[in-house]
DNA sequence: AAAACGCGCAACCGCGACTGG
DNA sequence: ACCAGTCGCGGTTGCGCGTTT
């Protein structure tokens, strides 16, 4: 390949920015405000691509933008809105005043991915990793044969329901006590699954996997790793923060099932809650966003305008 | 002391969407 | 309808620098 002079005056600079290149761009762009990107260069006298200066304003240059170390506030908002969204930065950005899509982008890869691993959950579904469940002492074994097939990167409540052994709460329901009227159906914002098998008694292992699953729906909301409680009791619902977790029986004691029943509100909320005054949308915004986790994006977008 | 390694971050690249002629 | 120019996004690269071997 040959070039003559003139084209290779014309090379573009590539590469990090100079200070003089940034005292270049920063004036024209304060002068004359930001418009075509493809004709900037050539007016401010830079030796660049319109695309590459516009990346360094957006990035780097732009008044507005906030340095410095993420807060914890932010850091909570991006792994909250990161569940709903995915990896659109661009999205993610516009609800985090003076970030940079890019910026949140590298502070995902190189530190959340990796603090959510350690706290037992896959950063690109936001579900735990794994879930194990131990044989009983007694050698039953109800676990084993319903999760082999499970592994790190499929869904746990996708596989749960496929093995027809949890039954997850959609997180609507409808008001059943409108016999004539129209049902009407309200957002349940107290999302829960049950476990529900005849026979079926937990382990000290299987506990132990419930409870994780419980520290799962604690790190939604608060993202604070919480102490795995081991503590089961043999009837009732424990509480670790926010986040409940428990048992109850079920029919004569021949043929008993066990209810496992994990959910974000106390159970004693939960039931007045179902029995008096179930929650419209309206409601939604006095609760905090990770209870929106499981929703999808079209319904973002709805809950983004109350 | 210096080579190798690992990490964080800025910047690049390719692609799809949009727009105006 | 088509096309060229531009913009914006998200995945990826590779530089700079501190740490380890």
């Amino acid at each position: 390949m040959v070039h003559n002079s003139s084209s290779l005056k014309q090379k573009l600079k590539k590469g990090l920015w100079s200070p003089e290149e940034d005292q270049k761009l920063f004036n024209h762009i304060t002068k004359y405000g930001v418009g075509c990107w493809s004709s900037v260069p050539k007016q401010a006298g830079l030796q660049r691509c319109g695309k590459s200066c516009r990346l360094r304003w957006i990035n780097y240059l732009r008044p507005d933008l906030k340095r410095g170390m993420f807060t914890q506030e932010e850091e909570d908002l991006i792994i909250n809105l990161h569940s709903i969204l995915g990896n659109r930065w661009s999205r993610i950005a516009t609800q985090l005043p003076g970030r940079t899509d890019n910026e949140i982008k590298n502070f995902w890869n190189t530190s959340l991915k990796k603090k959510l691993r350690q706290k037992g959950i896959d950063p690109s579904t936001h579900k735990p990793l794994m879930i194990e469940i131990g044989e009983d002492p007694d050698g039953k074994n109800y676990g084993e044969n319903k999760f082999e097939s499970m592994s790190m990167t499929d869904n746990p409540r996708e596989a749960l329901v496929d093995h027809n052994l949890v039954y997850f709460d959609t997180g609507f329901a409808t008001d059943d006590s409108k016999e004539n009227d129209v049902k009407k159906q309200f957002f349940d914002p107290f999302s829960m699954f049950e476990v529900q098998q005849e026979g079926y008694e937990p382990n000290q292992s299987d506990q132990l996997n419930f409870v994780a699953l419980q520290n799962y729906y604690q790190n939604l909301r608060t993202l604070e790793q919480i102490q795995l409680d081991s503590s089961w009791g043999e009837s009732g619902f424990s509480e670790i923060g926010n986040v409940n977790c428990g048992r109850s029986e079920t029919g004569s004691s021949e043929n008993s099932s066990l209810r496992i029943k994990i959910s974000t509100s106390s159970w004693e909320e939960e039931q007045d809650d179902h029995q008096q005054n179930r929650y419209t949308p309206e409601d939604l915004n006095c609760f905090p966003l990770a209870s929106l986790s499981d929703l999808t994006e079209a319904n973002f977008d709805f809950f983004e305008q109350i």
